[in-house]
Order: C-alpha cells, then sequence, then structure tokens
DNA sequence: TTTCAAAGGGTATACGTTTTCAACAATTAT
DNA sequence: ATAATTGTTGAAAACGTATACCCTTTGAAA
C-alpha cells in the first residue's frame, strides 16, 4: 500500500508537503495541491490510522463496551452511539462484555491498548472504584445505565426508582389492588431499584406486596414463564402482574395464555424497556420507555466532546425519567 | 502513559529486553523477565497497539460492516462475529453501511485506514466488481450474505431460492392451493431470489401465482401490515401468505387479526429468518430459519484464517441452506 | 590452554505519520 | 535601492514498538 513518501516522490515534493494536503493544511500553494491531490487520487493512497494514531495521540475512534449483541436492547444502545460516531467520522471499537467482572475488564483494556479518547461502557459486574479510576485515565470516559456519584458527570443513567414506582402507580390507579412483581435473579442495581420503587408505590396506597407475591428469574422470555408458572402454583391471586422487563412480560402472558387465563381480561400484564418485541407480541404490551438510544446517542456526543478536551461540568448529571407507553396489556378492574 | 522506555529505564535494561517479556520472546533471563514483569505491573503499563500495528503491519483486529445494528437479524450477525473474535483476542472494527452505496463504502474505506486484515462485509449496495477489488487488497476479505461467483471462497451465504422453495412447498403440502406473497420492495438479490424458488414450487405443482396475489413492500413490521391491507383490499382469495421476513408476517397477521380474521384458522402465515421475534408473536411464528450466527462465525473464522496467511481454497463456499421451523401460524387446509 | 557454542542482552533502524523550525522566493513597503 | 513581509517548501525529530544484528559472558569440549 502506498505511502506518503511514494506520495511524496512521485510528486517531488517533500513529506511535510503531502502531509499538508492530506490533512487540509494551510500552507501549500494551490497548484501544488492539486498535482498531489491527483497523485493521491492515482495511486489510491489511504492514510494509516495507526501511524496517524501514534504521532498525534488522537484515535479517531471511540470504544462501546456492552454486555451482549444479541440482546435488543444492546442493539437499540450500540445504533445510537453509532448514529452519532457516524456523524463525526469517528470509527466504534466494540466489546462485549457479558457482564463478567473479569470479562468487562479485559475490555475496557483491549479498547485502553487501543489509546481511544473516548469510551462509552456499559459495566454492571465492576465497582464503583475500579471505574472511577477508568475515568482519570480515560477523558471521554462515559458510562451508560448506572450511577456513580463521585463522577456524575460522566454518568448516562434511567431512574429506575421512579419508574417502578411510575409502573405499580399506574397498575394501581387502573383498580388493581393485587400485584404481582417478577423480578430478575441477577443481584444487580436495575431489578432492586425498580423493585424499590413498586415497593414506595404500593405502600404509598395502602396496599401491601407479601414476598409470596414475587418471583425471581432469568430476566428472558423463558425466566418470565417460569416465574409465571411459579407464581400460578403457590395459587397466588392477583389482576396484575409487574414484570422486570418486556421478554420476561412477554413469557408471563405466554404462560397465563397456556393456562387458560385471559390477558388482560382475567390478568393484566405491564413490561419494562418498551423494546421490539412490546409491539410485536399479543397483546401489545403495556410498558415503561426506557429511551436508551437516545441516551446512547447523548453518551456518545459526552464522550467525544470530554475526549475533545471539554472538562466536565461539576454537579451535572445525565439522568432519564422512563414514561408509560399504553397499549393493550393492561385494562382497568 | 508509560512507555517501553520507562520500563526499560526503570528495570535498568534496555528497550530490546523489555518488548521481549511483553512478547515472551526467548532471548531473556528467568529473573531479568520476573524483575521486568513486576515493573510492568507496578507502572500499569498497557501496549500501545497503534504502535504495535504500524511496526509489525499486523492490527489484531477484525472490521465488521452491517446495514443497521437496530436490526435484529444484524444484532445476530454481529453476535455471531463477535464469539470467535473474543475467543482469539481480537478487537472488533464495527462500520454500519446502511445499505447505501456511498455509506457501504466509506465503512470499508475507514476499516482499511484501519488496516485490518481481516473484514466480515454485508453489503447489498456495491457492485461485485468493487467488493472483488476489494478482495484483492485484503487478505481476510469475507462477505456475509452474498454470493459472487469470482471470489465464492470468501462468500458465506444462504441459499434463498432454495428457502423459497421450501416454504412453498412445506404450504403447499398442508393442502394450500391459494398462496399470497408479501415481498420486499427493495430490488436487492435476496427477495427476487426467494421468490424465485416460492414460483418454482408453485409451477411444479401445477399451481398458480398470479401478480396480483404478489405485494411489496418495506420489509419491517409496517410494511407488513400495509401489504396485507393492499392483499385484503383487492378481495383475492388465499388461504395462505409467505412473507418475505419475520417483520413482515408479524405485520400481516396483525392486519389479518384487526379485520376479523383469524390466525391460522382461516388465513396461514409463514415468515422466513426466525428471528427472535418469530418467538414471541403470537400465534407463534413458522418460519425458515436463517443460522445468521453461525454463519457469521463461520465468516469470521475464515476472514481469520486467510488473514493469517492461509489462502483460500480455490472452488469452495459457503452455502446454507434454511430448515423450516414449525410453530403454530399455519395449519392443514 | 584454546576454541566454540549457547545464552543473555544491547544498539540501531524501521514502521508512516505530524509538526516545528528554518530557509527560500516573491512581493510589498520604506 | 533596501528592508520587511508574506507565502511556499523542505529537513528533521518525534510518536512507541519490534527485530535484525552485534557483543559479551560462561561453561564445556577439544
Amino acid at each position: 500500500m502506498a505511502t506518503i513518501k511514494d506520495i511524496a516522490q512521485a510528486a517531488g515534493v517533500s513529506l511535510a508537503t503531502v502531509s499538508r494536503v492530506i490533512n487540509d493544511g494551510p500552507k501549500v500553494g494551490s497548484d501544488t495541491r492539486k498535482r498531489v491531490k491527483k497523485i493521491m487520487e492515482e495511486m489510491g493512497y489511504r492514510p494509516n490510522a495507526n501511524a496517524r494514531a501514534l504521532v498525534t495521540k488522537k484515535s479517531a475512534s471511540l470504544g462501546v463496551v456492552i454486555a451482549e449483541l444479541h440482546d435488543p436492547f444492546f442493539a437499540m444502545l450500540a445504533h445510537g452511539v453509532e448514529s452519532v460516531t457516524r456523524k463525526n467520522n469517528v470509527q466504534i471499537l466494540l466489546s462485549a462484555g457479558s457482564i463478567e467482572k473479569e470479562t468487562e475488564l479485559r475490555a475496557i483494556e483491549t479498547l485502553l491498548e487501543h489509546r481511544v479518547e473516548a469510551m462509552v461502557v456499559h459495566s454492571k459486574a465492576l465497582d464503583d472504584k475500579t471505574l472511577v479510576e477508568f475515568s482519570k485515565q480515560v477523558p471521554g470516559f462515559v458510562l451508560i445505565n448506572r450511577y456513580i456519584p463521585e463522577i456524575a458527570n460522566r454518568c448516562v443513567w434511567l431512574d429506575n426508582v421512579t419508574g417502578g414506582r411510575l409502573m405499580a402507580e399506574y397498575a394501581i390507579n387502573q383498580g388493581h389492588e393485587h400485584v404481582a412483581v417478577i423480578s430478575s435473579q441477577y443481584r444487580i442495581d436495575d431489578p432492586n431499584q425498580r423493585l424499590e420503587g413498586v415497593r414506595t408505590a404500593i405502600k404509598h396506597a395502602n396496599l401491601v406486596l407479601p414476598e409470596s407475591m414475587i418471583e425471581y428469574a432469568t430476566p428472558d422470555q423463558e425466566g418470565g414463564e417460569l416465574a409465571m408458572q411459579n407464581l400460578l402454583a403457590t395459587g397466588a391471586k392477583f389482576t396484575a402482574v409487574l414484570a422486570y422487563n418486556d421478554a420476561m412480560a412477554s413469557g408471563a402472558m405466554t404462560m397465563l395464555q397456556d393456562h387458560g387465563i385471559a390477558v388482560p381480561e382475567q390478568v393484566s400484564v405491564m413490561g419494562y424497556d418498551d423494546v421490539l418485541l412490546a409491539k410485536y407480541c399479543r397483546p401489545k404490551l403495556t410498558t415503561l420507555r426506557y429511551p436508551v438510544e437516545m441516551m446512547a446517542s447523548k453518551a456518545a456526543e459526552l464522550a467525544l466532546k470530554y475526549a475533545s478536551g471539554k472538562k466536565p461540568e461539576e454537579g451535572l448529571t445525565f439522568k432519564y425519567t422512563p414514561t408509560i407507553i399504553k397499549r393493550d396489556s393492561i385494562v382497568r378492574v
């Protein structure tokens, strides 16, 4: 592959001049510029991003750490990031961290080896201290879906407590007095916070949520089915079910229907996240919208901004609140 | 960030020795090795991937070009690639090309600037010649979901003609004599090939497929709804509908149900791809499985292999055939 | 004792860029 | 006419790493 030197030789100018042409530098005559450009075209010259990154200490790329790509939620996240990197001519380096400490760590470190100065990371397995440490090393380090007070201005996150509360309040306002909850079995923040919000709303309405009305399972379709099966097996009475996410909600609906229980006529179901499937499943899912794509774009912009030298403002954070999307899976009782 | 030079200085050895330690090189005593390693640990040394790539002319990364990340199909594709890159300690560079000539081209060129020697690309907008040209420049250039005879040994693709045929045959074997087709309005290969297969099967069964029974729309939920609406508006009689993909199938089902037509009791529906939503929608979709994740993994392995110097074998290609996944959206008539 | 090989380690160059500094030519002001 | 300025160009150093080549030491074989 042709290098700058080849071009310089062919054009009869120095390396410096060619470099200036490439970068639209100021100090080169218009005729020379034209000539060099023509030769670059002819020889199919392509600047070497690695050499460039080495000398400028800027990589023109952004690292993304997510859990698993096949999860629609993360696909949306990645898409949100991609839309802004494309606008800025920035390349994405992608790593999956599958919510495991070791893997997440390796993902970030690999990115660091590539000297990306901007990063959007979704980490649930790493502890606060480690992440704060990284944020000191990488100017454009931004967390998504996580809040760490120490680096609040680098966090783009969803208020899950409020989300949980909204969910429960909506069900209660629809007249439901006996609600069951299907939560995730993974003891990370998200399910705990959502559950906390639900509990708050229920207490505030002078209702109760016995432990027997809460089931924990894997946060997917199968988990939702299993959880609902268990709920039904205990013979508990409920008219509404609040699920941890849309996949679990969908699984719960399937299981209810398999037992001849009509949704939403006999039991209402609510999801969380509003990913694609919420629109596809029947009945269409009433759910909480997690604007992950928008948030991811925000995070990417932030990362790029910080990376370019702008200092994160103190006392600032980027909190989003989910909103109810009304569809067909819940009715007034 | 500490460099090799800093380490050398701190350890009182030369650059070469440190480099040897880093790469597990042969000519360094075990005590020196230990000492250097300890110092690297202490100083938090991280090799600079850019400098490395520059001197070795190997980038230890793989480029991926897809259409849009939020499409579940591509999310699966990316995931398939990721699973093998992770195993090989290779970093993913991701670019989206949104099925537009200009964007796809830019995506590949950016990857080229980063000197990735392995690439998995999904391109529908670029012509054969351009892609063949790229394949000559990049040793590990592999196409997914596309077949170009000239570089057959770099193509991992699905036999869409057979897929279309299987689909139609299955419907016919279930006793359906009047089938309608919902296809994609984009005039790329895939829909044409699937349609060709359908036509073959229908002709072979001595049935007919009038043009009025084929509707074209955008290959998503909305397109499926629209296409079905048009089909119903013409008053055409059919007992089965073959959709271009699962999203369109889902849209078609929605529209049918909205018109009070029971699926599958009155009209059967078949999808294609078997993405997530096929399991989530109601009734569960009978569809053709496109093993995209497996294929993407294969493509990534191939790309890495070719990139590492192994020459593509002549007269070899990587053709996959879809299989029917029987669920609930079609019944015997 | 001499000779030699092997092991351990250092020097210097190359990779492809960007950028600082200095030099030169041409133009304008004095 | 000379001095000052502007515009255009080149030489060289630097970025962080890998590696080919050379040097020294050591111990064993001759």
